[in-house]
DNA sequence: TTTTCAATGTGTCTTAATGACACTAAGATA
DNA sequence: TATCTTAGTGTCATTAAGACACATTGAAAA
């Protein structure tokens, strides 16, 4: 249960953080289920009345995750009207996860200011519960639960986001482990894209960049020919991103 | 003087708009001067509370220029806790813009989302003045007066923004005039580039997007050959709009 | 031990897009 | 009529992208 009687936070506002991860092959959301109820949310907080936006968003992140200095971008954001679901309210409030101090305070219309991150799948912390929701799960975003208020659309408007950002940024340094494969590489891609690539035509591309180092490591224990290992040189990475990639004009 | 005594307004919310107009070869933004003070400000807005954030930025839009159906795309949320300049508020204050029941109000901490919007110059109507400003101008972004708050930083990210897009769409519908000739367009397209471009390479690929209509009219009156007027084929240049011009992956 | 299998690594050709660049044409003005 | 200023146009060279096939490796199966 949150309790709001400090009225230390801005009114009408959250902060609601698309947490992307890639695991097996695909690319996963964290998200949080909603104690006793079927639906699920996007991990969010309410921003301080002396706290950045951004800041609250890295704080969500970090809540959640135990990841600090992460890739964090606000993307959008959401306000409509009618973007919260009376009916989601309804059974928070049944189920006794709002305080009835705060019931009017969850009432009112409210904005929220969309985030994406992108974190290693693998340094997550198993992530705990809290008050309100009894699991914090990774979920494949093929196959979402069904989610609360218009957290399906902003999940949504931040994938089309990211494959937005391929064409400006390199991707990986925060998805991937130090060391990786060019097909791992390519299929995180190929995941985010969600279309096939060419393997050498992707390789060359990539390998332009010039912000691979290649380890001369090889993956084992594949049955097949061991890949060779790639970390990414940040420096020249960091650059790229600044920069950007390519551009049209 | 503006008066919140209703409450109606989702609080420490406003929507900041800049309106980019192109004229003389500049690229201009619609600014309003602060009565009896010496800073400018973005046409802004206040959320009401059961009006849609975007609704607000198009009630901005209009109130200002007249003009309806206008491209208008909300591009950054400005968040920080310092944003504001108290100073600029001392003064506002201070010269009876704020009337003392809205003093709190306006004091409080507030965010901002920003809109841009391209408009065609000629089109708007001399904008008219309001309660709490005296001069409502084009100013070209070259030369840009001392501006309120943040504002500043609000319209270099809009310039910005802009700039990425021209990446992914073709631009002009709303900036130019109906027909217009290549020349023009490179012109636009250079101003907001900053940069110089290549006529006939220019021609070329702006072509190959094949969303321009030769008018066979000429722009006459020019002391040298008088250019091919052009206008944009509505149809294909949205479907330029949705499906994006040219993507990297 | 050998074979099989599945994935990796690599190069070339073709086509498309981009960048660089120079001359002729038109229309007003001097 | 000459001049001046800008518009219109085409080619070559370079770079980027797309399509495509075969040899290699290493574990697992035979």
């Amino acid at each position: 249960m949150i309790d709001f009687k400090t009225d230390s936070f801005q009114p009408g506002l959250s902060v609601d953080c698309v947490i992307f991860g890639f695991h097996n092959n695909e690319l996963k959301v964290l998200l949080l289920k909603m104690k006793n109820l079927d639906f699920w949310a996007l991990p969010g907080g309410f921003v301080g009345k002396d706290h950045g936006v951004d800041e609250e968003a890295n704080r969500v992140l970090e809540s959640r995750t135990g990841l600090t200095d992460i890739f964090l971008r606000q993307f959008y954001l959401f306000g409509n009207v009618g973007r919260t679901s009376t009916e989601h309210l309804d059974s928070l409030e049944a189920q006794g996860l709002i305080s009835s101090d705060n019931v009017s305070w969850f009432r009112k219309r409210f904005i929220t200011v969309g985030y994406y991150a992108l974190v290693e799948y693998s340094k997550v912390k198993q992530p705990t519960v809290d008050d309100i929701s009894e699991r914090c799960d990774w979920c494949s975003i093929n196959e979402l639960p069904e989610m609360m208020h218009d957290h399906l659309d902003i999940l949504k408007k931040a994938h089309e986001t990211l494959k937005k950002e391929l064409n400006y940024q390199p991707i990986g340094i925060n998805l991937l482990p130090q060391e990786f494969t060019m097909p791992e590489l390519q299929a995180l891609y190929e995941t985010i894209l969600e279309k096939p690539l060419d393997r050498r035509n992707f390789r060359r591309k990539m390998l332009g960049y010039e912000i691979l180092i290649n380890t001369d490591k090889r993956r084992t224990g594949v049955a097949h020919k061991s890949p060779n290992l790639y970390k990414f040189d940040v420096k020249k990475y960091q650059k790229a991103i600044q920069g950007g990639l390519s551009q049209s004009w």
